[in-house]
DNA sequence: TACCAAAATGAACCAGACTCATTTAAAATG
DNA sequence: CATTTTAAATGAGTCTGGTTCATTTTGGTA
């Protein structure tokens, strides 16, 4: 039976989140799942691996997720906000879970294929966006992600660590700061984005900007 | 003797660094110490401690080093450039310390002073960018502050994990979308930091690029 | 030199992950 | 159906390694 394997899993994270890793007792997961210990080992090889079980479901799940969250048919910039949402909301309901992915990492290196595989998400979207030449072409689209992820993440604990509800200014900024960023001399993409059309309202506080960058430069 | 807690603290590092938390043993680290298992419980309650002092340790240190690598005397853009640097290059050098972090946040909520002592570091160069009026009175520093450690330390574990050595693009690029990131409609910081005084050749990118948007709004 | 408190020691203890000889259930065979 | 074969499950026992604590050593003081 293989409904034993993911009832199995089902105790391990629900104990695993309540207690953490080291809290957890496998005897503990096992009266859980109302199975003998020694079962356990059957399915898992070890306590690590029964870990890397729980984490790599859940990003699995998130992925799933974060494909219906995302509508095919709009712009880059909207996809980019509807997966910052879900991944925002997603890493404060499940935290605890979240927080395991992290005991399962230094272990084995492929215990991160899900994780990898749900990132990819990401790379789509963008990936989309300059085939659609909504994104110029030599977007480093590696960073960009580390620059999303990074920051939902520590967003997230942030807002953990402060007791504070999913927070939407969260994602709607980083998309302002993913989205309208322009050049730089180093020009990371030279005006990263344009998905979200300007509307007048932007056009009128982009020039306003530039008028105070030709105001304060006078150096 | 307290030069002896030091010397714990010392044989810890190196232990928990090459083994990881769960593959160290603590009699691997008396040895190292050479020092009685027994001794090391006078100085720290329990494993879980002493890998609190390893960490604390670490993020203490890195604060000295921050602000000695940070120039009192220019702009916030500059500034932040060189934390960006600095903080990019130690997470790189000292990735397996870096990793042990995370095995002792979950536990006690204060283990984790030390850090945020270290993430001030950062506060204190954009409210002093705030003050000097470089940065508008209203941006979000929290969530700036997410940006900025969350990029660097995911940008961190991407090179990592490809083997690759400290990049200064990840902290150009990060620093290009913090400081030229304009305006939203949403507006995180109607144009963040303008610390980079722009260019001749910005301006003409800026000026191309809302023509660009000018065109492509046609809709 | 004798005394005391603090520091250090390591053998013994114990929790809990993991093993494996045995039992139970299921499937195949005739 | 009865019997054999194979697979799945069990949990008592093993073993590793963190933690304790009675005893010893050290260093300072009278």
């Amino acid at each position: 039976m293989e409904a034993k394997e993911s009832s199995i899993l089902d105790a391990a994270e629900k104990i695993f989140a309540e207690a953490g890793f080291d809290g957890a007792k496998v005897s503990d997961i096992a009266r859980a799942a109302s199975v003998a210990e020694g079962t356990v080992y059957l399915y898992y090889k070890n306590k690590q691996d029964l870990l890397a079980g729980v984490v790599g479901r859940f990003w699995t799940q998130l992925t799933l997720g974060a494909e219906e969250a995302i509508e095919p048919d709009t712009t880059t910039a909207m996809q980019l906000e509807q997966l910052g949402r879900y991944h925002l909301q997603s890493l404060l309901n499940q935290f605890e879970v979240v927080s395991l992915t992290y005991r399962a990492r230094p272990q084995q290196e492929q215990d991160l294929d899900q994780v990898r595989e749900y990132v990819r998400v990401f790379d789509r979207i963008m990936q989309r966006g300059v085939d659609r030449g909504e994104l110029p072409e030599h977007i480093p689209i590696v960073q960009l992600r580390d620059v999303f992820f990074g920051t939902l993440e520590f967003s997230a604990r942030t807002l953990k660590l402060r007791e504070r509800p999913y927070d939407q200014s969260v994602v709607t900024n980083l998309l302002s700061i993913m989205v309208t960023s322009t050049d730089t001399p180093s020009g990371m993409t030279q005006g990263a984005i344009q998905g979200k059309e300007p509307s007048n309202r932007e056009l009128m506080n982009t020039l306003k900007a530039i008028q105070k960058q030709l105001k304060t430069s006078g150096n």
